[in-house]
RNA sequence: GCCGGAGUGGUGGAAUUGGUAGACACGACGGAUUCAAAAUCCGUUGCCUUCGGGCGUGACGGUUCAAGUCCGUCCUCCGGUACCA
């Protein structure tokens, strides 16, 4: 049975302090506040929430002239119910937004839902429903969890990419592209699942097979839409160096996927033919060592010479069937074949042979490349496996020999008539200059990364607003006619997109004369590439953005998601604003000021072998552990049955290894705080989090130990003021930790980002407080400085609790209008400085020392101690090294 | 394959700029409290030890007075690899 008691720093108490009134309007509500002596979640946190609905707490607006902080997690899809990785994810983002808003900034944080994609069609054949139900379903219950959760987002914001508010202006903005020229339609390759009759994402195919047919995949070339991200590749490059506050791996793996590179283009003419073909190299200093060139079986040149070539023609008709990605493109077998035809080596005019291989790709770069077996590994592979020439051109590096592989590293020339002696700068030039003058080549900058293929074959995606017409042009959708709607109210049949199948769905006119509207939607990265500006002005209906809103709240100050989206969305997300900024929406460069990158969450897998071996996957809920005396887990068994299962270590949690825990059963449990406190403190945010149960009740005990300090402290009465109280010396030695704590647990939330030590250090102040006196007036004022104190450091981790904590012994206004405390430097003060002695770098004393004393008395004082002499004695000090304040290392021997 | 990252006690992790390895927490063990249990509180807890000390941060080597941290080679695991989001 909870006690209740009447708090004592009531408005009417005459014992009340000064600084303890509730004067404040804002929560009159909670004058008769009580506070019970034990923690209970569950009433408070519903209490809490509700205060924050009804003051509309985090309901963001312009302050025009306060500094402002946008502070945004990466949007979730709708997928069913919240995981761990989303709490993760929104619990930082709150933390960080709390955090800023104490230090009274004006904060803005949206949240809203990447609603379309390919998990929607298939749950909606599933379940016999439609995409868009399940969808709107799962946002519902989502928003619920949210809300439980108890972040501070600005709900009005709120906006889902499946609603044609939304996507209308992606389609528009599409059509300014157009006639921008920065949108093209050309043909690439997809993969076919020749059964079902229609195209499979990556991820539906398995291990070559279609995942509902089983019927092989096919590779098949289809007309595509195209955005130019080259145009700006160098920009998107450059720019990375403005990104100060993104993690440098996130940088070098954008730089990396960028790919700039300078090299050679060059034009090889085939033997006895007008035909040419073009080439590009960033090595011209082997071209005198090419043996032969390789074309994709694609190639022009290829499929004509397959005509009347068997070999050929079967092994065009081979690749088909090859995979599309590039892990799989890059671990397959390199195989190729002779085309028959010859090419002329630009400089030497030699015959080189021409091959068709699979590892060469049509639609990057020209389809061709040359070959130098001597210098480039994967060529020394092919021509070793099919007996051609290999011609060593480059000397003078480590390894001499292209017996066993090839020589890759930059060198001097041989073997390259004029060109010998020359190194690679001189060669780069040299050729590259003979090449020119003879009209052969040119010197070009090129890029890895390339252009965006936006086109997808699926229903449920924002409809791509183009028209095409009976001559094969393709014309945008005029402006007056969008948005181009995507049904909502459609059946699925588990292969082919309703509105590819409803015949009547793409019909329409253009200037009098019939024409079909494209069927294909666009990539989901489309919408997900700005909704961090639509989140500015969400609700606007005259254009995509509000520019003065948008240029007001942008860039985002704080951006947070998972870093498996280092890449492909924030290299589109970026380019996207770039598009915005040249279309003069926003005035900045970069979307994402700051960014930081979580990593996943995982738990305990288990499982059991079934009769025809397959895993079965057991929850870990249901699975209790044996340990032995050093805690080591040594057995496990089910719950349910009480027979064995295995242990399969810790993983991403997923459906398929059952290994989820349900966020909303231990909000259940414990309360959202304790599950954000867990969540924050067991990994600094970009490492792996590994779930442990009794880690949330370890957090859960510590929340209940602030709860009564905080109860303890209150029921003592009040407490005076600091000012004109002298204080004893174990009441500055609990100043100085709370101060040195405050200064920590600010760095670490405010520049480092590792709330995990944050909280470590609050833990440890509070492991301080717990053994401290509330007797005396100076141990009361001392102890209410640090107990509010704490308080407020834990305000953004755990809302609820600070914020009913603080209603008690706060000073009157709520606490997300209270300033994040203050450092007292008078309180740091030290007298004494321990300083590390040691021999020959192994630790031998510690010994406390006057802050004042110079290195000789250090030294005077270590050479005194028993325990530094023994380890000296006998020996010459060679030299000893002082770090003042902190570290005497005396070199002997 | 390529690009990026990680590896520290029984476990999660700390050590911020090359300067005490193991903060904080979990678990385990011992004790107090209790009729008993839960909860709570207190204490011990890297390994070895002849109790002097020695060893110890994935492996091997190097730089330095001093290396978890810097350099080289390698191993394992994780993320991305352009149609999962």
């Amino acid at each position: 049975m909870p006690i209740f008691f009447i708090g004592r720093c009531r408005a009417s108490d005459p014992q009340a302090g000064n600084s303890l009134r509730f004067t404040s309007p804002k929560i009159q509500a909670f004058e008769n506040i009580l506070m019970e002596s034990t923690y209970n979640p569950k009433s408070i946190e519903a209490q809490v929430q509700q205060y924050w609905t009804e003051n509309k707490t985090f309901q963001a607006v312009e302050k025009p002239g306060k500094e402002k902080f946008y502070c945004l997690a990466m949007f979730p899809y709708p997928s069913g119910r919240l995981h761990m990785g989303h709490v993760r994810n929104y619990s930082l983002g709150d933390v960080i937004a709390r955090y800023q808003r104490m230090q009274g900034k004006n904060v803005m944080q949206p949240m809203g839902w990447d609603a379309f994609g390919l998990p929607a069609e298939n749950a909606a054949i599933k379940h016999n429903s439609a995409p868009a139900k399940w969808t709107y379903q799962n946002i519902d219950y989502m928003r619920n969890q949210l809300k439980s959760l108890g972040f501070g987002f600005d709900w009005n914001r709120e906006l889902a990419t499946c609603q044609k508010d939304y996507y209308r202006w992606e389609q528009w903005f599409f059509t300014k592209l157009y006639e921008k020229g920065l949108v093209y339609k050309k043909n690439a390759t997809v993969n076919w699942d020749p059964v079902d009759q229609t195209v499979l994402a990556n991820e539906q195919v398995i291990d070559g097979r279609g995942w509902r047919s089983g019927a092989i995949v096919e590779r098949k070339e289809i007309p595509q839409w195209f955005i130019k991200i080259t145009d700006y590749a160098e920009e998107l490059l450059t720019d990375l160096d403005q990104l100060t506050d993104w993690p440098e791996q996130v940088k070098t793996m954008q730089r990396n996927w960028i790919g700039r590179s300078e090299g050679v283009e060059m034009t090889f003419k085939v033997s006895g033919s007008d035909e040419t073909f073009d080439i590009y190299t960033t090595r011209p200093d082997t071209l005198m060592g090419v043996t032969y060139v390789a074309l994709a079986a694609q190639h022009p040149l290829a499929l004509a010479a397959a005509k009347d070539n068997s070999e050929l023609a079967a092994f065009i008709d081979e690749c088909k069937n090859s995979k599309t990605t590039e892990a799989d493109m890059a671990t397959m077998e390199k195989k190729g074949v002779d085309t028959g035809l010859k090419a002329v080596h630009p400089i030497t005019g030699e015959q080189v042979s021409v091959w068709a291989a699979n590892f060469v790709l049509m639609d990057y770069g020209s389809g061709a490349v040359m070959s130098v077996p001597g210098h480039d590994q994967r060529d020394w592979e092919f021509a070793t496996a099919y007996g051609l020439p290999i011609k060593q051109v480059i000397t003078g590096t480590e390894d001499e020999s292209i017996e066993t592989a090839a020589i890759t590293e930059k060198g001097t020339l041989i073997n390259s008539g004029e060109f010998d002696g020359l190194d690679f700068d001189a060669a780069f030039k040299a050729i590259s200059d003979k090449l020119i003058s003879e009209g052969k080549g040119k010197v070009t900058v090129n890029y890895r990364l390339r252009d965006w293929g936006v086109s997808r074959q699926r229903y449920w995606g924002t409809p791509i607003p183009m028209i095409n017409l009976e001559n094969g042009e393709s014309v945008p959708v005029p402006e007056d006619q969008l948005p181009v709607e995507l049904p909502e109210d459609v059946i699925m049949n588990g292969v082919t997109s309703p509105i590819k199948d409803d015949p009547a769905w793409a019909k329409t006119t253009y200037n009098g004369q019939d024409a079909l509207r494209e069927t294909d939607t666009f990539d989901t990265f489309m919408e997900s590439s700005w909704y961090y500006a639509r989140f500015c002005s969400p609700d606007n209906e005259t254009g995509m953005l509000d520019p003065e809103k948008a240029n007001y709240w942008l860039p985002v100050d704080q951006y947070i998601g998972g870093i498996e989206h280092a890449i492909l969305h924030l290299l589109y997300a970026r380019f996207f604003h770039k598009l915005l900024r040249d279309v003069g929406l926003v005035e900045s460069d970069e979307p994402f000021k700051s960014l930081l990158c979580q990593g996943m969450v995982l738990a305990d897998t288990y499982y059991r072998e079934a009769d025809n071996g397959a895993q079965e996957w057991i929850s870990p809920s249901d699975v209790s552990v044996e340990r032995n005396e050093k805690g080591q887990v040594t057995s496990a068994v089910s719950k349910v049955d009480g027979l064995p299962v295995t242990s399969a270590g810790m993983s991403k949690m997923s459906k398929s290894k059952n290994n989820g825990i349900d966020p909303h059963e231990v909000i259940d449990l414990y309360g959202a705080d304790t599950v954000r406190l867990f969540i924050m403190f067991t990994s600094p945010p970009e490492q792996t989090l590994e779930w442990s149960d009794s880690g949330v009740e370890g957090a859960h005990r510590f929340l209940k130990r602030v709860w009564k300090l905080a109860f303890d402290f209150n029921e003592k009465g009040a407490a005076p003021s600091l000012d004109g109280l002298s204080l004893n010396s174990e009441q500055k030695k609990l100043r100085r930790e709370l101060h040195k704590t405050i200064g920590k647990v600010s760095d670490d939330i405010g520049r480092r980002n590792t709330f995990n030590t944050a909280i470590a250090a609050i833990m440890e102040l509070m492991n301080h407080l717990t053994k401290a006196s509330m007797e005396s007036d100076a141990d009361r004022a001392v102890m209410g400085e640090a107990v509010r104190a704490v308080v407020l450091m834990l305000t953004p981790i755990v809302p609820h609790m600070s914020h009913h904590l603080w209603n008690i012994i706060g000073d009157g206004n709520a606490v997300e209008d209270t300033l994040w405390p203050v450092v007292d430097e008078n309180a740091l003060v030290e007298d004494e400085k321990l300083i590390i002695v040691q021999v020959n770098g192994k630790l031998r004393a510690k010994i406390t020392v006057s802050a004042a004393l110079a290195q000789d008395e250090v030294e005077k004082i270590a050479y005194s101690d028993d325990n530094v002499s023994k380890f000296i004695v006998d020996k010459t000090i060679r030299k000893v090294i002082y770090v003042p304040g902190k570290l005497l290392n005396i070199v002997a021997n």
